[in-house]
DNA sequence: ACAATTTGACCCAA
DNA sequence: TTGGGTCAAATTGT
């Protein structure tokens, strides 16, 4: 293991998380849903699991190479044909070989279609009040940019639609779409599409620190199975400037370690979250807030969540 | 200067 | 044709 370099070490770590998480759905044995030890949730995200670790080892491999390999589509391709196996090895090179779900060059990236609706799909609920803050799981390691923004029929609320701040250059699908509840307005629905196959939480390899007054390291412990460790991670940084909390963060204790800040987050509550609230003006209607959530999704499968080293702006 | 957001236009499935 | 989702130019923020 010490003679492993730091990209190796990942590599290994996110193939051995795929094939954990493949192990415990082969060990679930499922005549009838009803019957099985996990539930049909439960083999979603173990799926999802399996998918985003492989995903993330190939881009490690693969990142820097012109030949992608669209895994999302092959698993998902198994999700919905749970039975069938999928051809011949030669059809899946075949598939293998389409820049399909990578290719940003053309021009409708062909994930718009079929594929988007291939892919994972989850919706959280996270509520804001005043006294209580945020609550509801979400995520502070991912980081997200606002796409658009629609009126929707019959709702009162306009939906805000966001995608992974890398998926230009990592290829990181993931999107979330964010609907204020009409009946509660204290009550955001969160909806995800497509698990992140980026590096938040992993720090892209050999890229110079620029402002490191703005970095985050990362001590990363998944505390299910302790596969992740001492990962650095940088962000950018956008999270503490633009992101602001209306009331104090019940969620994080910080002490000051080396300048930075050690940031603790939610060993006792997995509803841990960052989030903004801006006063949205743009809107003829009555101003409201609009709700920015981080949530990490596997947060919900973790028990535990990520320690980390934040630095004070 | 660069990065994020806003917002009307555009695309496409139903 | 309509409504939801995305694009991208303009705008705003750092």
């Amino acid at each position: 293991m010490e003679m492993m370099n730091w990209e190796q070490r990942n590599l290994l770590n996110e193939l051995i998380h795929g094939l954990k998480a493949a192990k415990q759905l082969q060990a679930s044995p499922s005549p009838s849903p009803s019957t099985s030890s996990l539930t049909m949730e439960m083999k979603e995200t173990l799926l999802h699991n399996i998918v985003s670790s492989l995903e993330k080892a190939i881009l490690m491999l693969n990142g820097s190479t012109t030949q992608h390999i669209p895994t999302t589509e092959l698993a998902l391709d198994l999700l919905a044909n749970p039975g069938k196996v999928p051809e011949s090895p030669a059809s899946i090179t075949e598939s293998l070989r389409s820049e399909e779900l990578f290719d940003v060059g053309s021009k409708d990236c062909n994930l718009s279609s079929k594929k988007r609706k291939m892919l994972p799909k989850w919706t959280e609920q996270v509520r804001i009040s005043p006294e209580r803050g945020l609550e509801g799981p979400h995520d502070g390691v991912f980081s997200w940019r606002k796409y658009g923004q629609k009126d929707i029929l019959g709702a009162k609320y306009p939906r805000s639609y966001y995608r992974c701040t890398f998926r230009n250059t990592q290829y990181c699908w993931a999107t979330k779409q964010v609907q204020r509840s009409d009946g509660d307005p204290t009550i955001f629905e969160v909806t995800y599409r497509g698990t992140h196959t980026c590096s938040q939480g992993i720090p892209p390899p050999k890229i110079q620190e620029t402002k490191p007054n703005h970095t985050v390291a990362v001590n990363y412990q998944n505390n299910v199975d302790n596969l992740r460790t001492n990962l650095t991670v940088r962000t950018n940084g956008l999270e503490a400037s633009t992101f602001s909390f209306p009331v104090t963060s019940p969620f994080y204790t910080y002490e000051s370690i080396n300048g930075g800040t050690l940031c603790h987050v939610g060993s006792s509550a997995p509803s841990d979250f960052t989030g903004l609230i801006s006063t949205n003006t743009s809107t003829g209607s009555s101003p409201i807030f609009d709700v920015d959530f981080h949530f990490d999704p596997t947060a919900e499968i973790n028990t535990g969540f990520p320690t980390f080293l934040h630095n004070s702006i």
